[in-house]
DNA sequence: AGGGTGACGATCA
DNA sequence: ATGATCGCCACCC
């Protein structure tokens, strides 16, 4: 499985009514620090729960042609904005544990 | 091989 | 809180 799919899986994960950030995403894929791919291929692909990724703390961090769609979106879904950003306490959505698959070298499975 | 580019994130003034 | 800066890294020339 290649790091874009998994990536696009993680995001897939996140449930209605919950959001995530990019890094966490990338976290949560096994890909700790590519929190801009995660920006990157959200981004390029359709279909996908785009507004319920934040950036960190909760932000919301797409152009201004997007960010009123994505408070729209979120706040339809139950979601609470204090300020300019979200009640991460409440809404994060927590992903398992995983594995870094990131690679320095060889070695797979 | 090398340089530019982000829907990022942490830190600091 | 806000803007600048810097580190990071897969991608795309």
């Amino acid at each position: 499985m290649s790091m874009h799919a998994r990536i696009l899986a993680a995001i897939r994960k996140i449930p209605r009514g919950k959001v995530s950030t990019y890094g966490a995403v990338a976290r949560g894929a096994g890909y700790p620090g590519l929190a801009r791919q995660v920006g990157g291929i959200l981004r390029r692909s359709a279909g996908m729960p785009w507004h319920r990724v934040l950036g960190a703390g909760g932000e919301i961090n797409v152009p201004r042609d997007y960010a009123m769609e994505q408070r729209f979106r979120l706040e339809s879904e139950g979601v609470i904005f204090r300020g300019r950003r979200v009640d991460m306490k409440r809404f994060e959505f927590q992903f398992p544990r995983a594995r870094s698959l990131r690679e320095k070298s060889k070695k797979s499975s």
